[in-house]
DNA sequence: TTGAAAGCGCTACCAA
DNA sequence: TTGGTAGCGCTTTCAA
């Protein structure tokens, strides 16, 4: 900046008004500037410029997702980068894999980068880490599951609800001995879909049997074996509902490979954008992630431009999709 | 950080070591720093510290891909986060939707936040705009698509001969009359593959039929229509080859409507995560996003670590993957 | 309309 | 082992 002032026979100031297009310039001195700007390939740095500024505000904001490269992560950032895209702001992706220490050590890098928000899918169980950036006013949106331990905004869906409308819809297609492939209880989303799974077969008069509810399966080939594990039973289920997408995509494989593609009913929870043309087409319990995407953004440039009112906690209804695989009859 | 040096009885230079966690602070200072630190909550800013910092470097790197969203641009991402990690640098993420000025806009944008490098899927057809700040030292890699008008690293795969494999696979199955779905000619990597589709075409004694080559397809549903389109020709193709992953779900779904889902041949160009399990299972030229995203990730890196050797532009090869849809006979 | 000086939060350099 | 001073690239404040 220093030189292009000196090119252009100006003041380092007045370099800076012309870069941030402060009025009051002349238009001969702000001709003057851009060529030499021009001239000299010169490029503001934005970090140093808000250094000084009085918001302090780094134009960045954090995505703290479960792992990029799974669709429900991937569509939830871009609908942020939508929002933010508006305004100017980056976004600093990261990915958790479900890894607590991961979740602390990713958000203290992003509040030494010092981002104006954060929009956080936690992997720990309590987040009472974050009770000091809070504090000092760090916009933090909670998806997908609810911050335990601060208090803060969140966008969720009604996880026992949807359970329970997957579960309903196998019932209502005459199954009794109905299966669950789930993640670790300890994860909110995990245990809440649990029990939407069980109050729902009680409703329908069937004692949930243990032996059918798979939980702790993480991957879509742990929900491979899992499903394994389900069809070896001596009374095997008719029916099995898989409590995240990509558990439901290790049950489809699974059933594939035993044969049993048309003849096992299936139900998912979380809609993934093939679920329409796998064999048979997947019946998903869906949450719309362009909605929660939205909202997530609303309430964070919200936060952002200093709405500080009481934390928001948004929670959305899922819908089933009715599509071939959740209408197999026993 | 001066409140923190009040608070410990050091002066300000004490804490950025303790912070910075350099040699040759008494243990007995540092806890004390530590403890000031803790009570204060205080927060390295590292921007500040950055700016005075020897080499300038922001810790960040920037991805301009296509779309977030899709699975290609969402594992490369992914990739490139593995690799970044480590090294405590984090990612920017910006999507294009093969928007040429958006291209331009994001990655000034970058620029001005100093990311100490940048992968690129351009959109655009040329990168002259590029040339100062490679010139700079700025690194960047291109991925998928080979930079234009400059020279710098770029990672792709041989796109000719991935639709020469897919071509030559549906004529050794008996195909004669084989369509094309393609992205714009103006896109590299669209008209490589367009090539190659002719040219196997004409190796294996097939004049092309321009009615067959449906270009310009930018969507899923964009390739419905063509492929309505071809199917309702006098003389309609009994195999496809689409030429892009989401084109290829077009067709799917394109057959399906029709009844034509296991009838009509269909080979797609670039893999995706449930492309085994759709009806039938799509046949696929894969190029592997793993070994192209840890490829750039080193390229990138080392870069950044200072390499200075020439441009190196590394061509992947493309493999078939048979599933089923490619092997459908006419 | 323009500029000079002080300072944002931090680190480099050199001295103690 | 510790601290003081200058300065990173920019904006703010106030004066001209």
């Amino acid at each position: 900046m220093r030189d292009v002032a000196a090119l252009a026979g100006v003041s380092l100031k007045t370099v800076s008004r012309v870069v941030n297009r402060e009025a009051g310039v002349s238009p001969d001195v702000t001709a003057r500037v851009e060529r030499a700007v021009a001239q000299l390939g010169y490029r503001h740095n934005l970090a140093a410029s808000n250094l000084r500024r009085a918001h302090g505000r780094s134009a960045m904001v954090g995505a703290v997702l479960q792992d990029v490269s799974n669709s429900f992560s991937a569509s939830l950032l871009r609908s942020l980068e939508d929002e933010a895209r508006d305004r100017d702001v980056a976004i600093v992706a990261s990915s958790l894999d479900e890894e607590p220490e991961r979740e602390r050590s990713i958000v203290e890098s992003l509040v030494r980068r010092r981002v104006d928000g954060l929009l956080l899918v936690p992997a720990t169980e309590r987040q009472d880490y974050l009770a000091d950036d809070l504090r000092n006013g760090l916009p933090v949106v909670f998806v997908d599951r609810r911050p335990q331990g601060v208090d803060t905004d969140s966008v969720t869906v009604d996880n026992g609800l949807g359970a329970r409308l997957a579960v309903d819809h196998l019932v209502a297609h005459g199954h009794r001995r109905i299966a669950m492939v789930g993640d670790m209880p300890s994860i909110q989303t995990a245990q809440a879909r649990l029990e939407g799974y069980r109050s729902a077969l009680r409703h329908a008069g069937v004692e949930p049997d243990p032996a059918l509810a798979a939980m702790s399966v993480r991957s879509s080939d742990d929900a491979i074996a899992a499903v394994y594990r389900l069809l070896d039973l001596d009374d095997p289920p008719t029916a099995i509902f898989a409590a995240r997408n990509s558990l439901a995509v290790g049950a489809i494989r699974a059933l594939h490979q035993r044969g049993l593609a048309g003849r096992v009913a299936l139900v998912g929870f979380d809609d993934f954008p093939l679920a329409d043309i796998v064999d048979p087409p997947l019946t998903v319990v869906r949450q719309n992630v362009r909605t929660i995407g939205a909202e997530v953004a609303k309430r964070l440039f919200a936060r952002i431009d200093g709405d500080t009112s009481a934390p928001h906690h948004v929670v959305l209804t899922p819908e089933l999709v009715v599509r071939g695989s959740g209408e197999i009859r026993p």
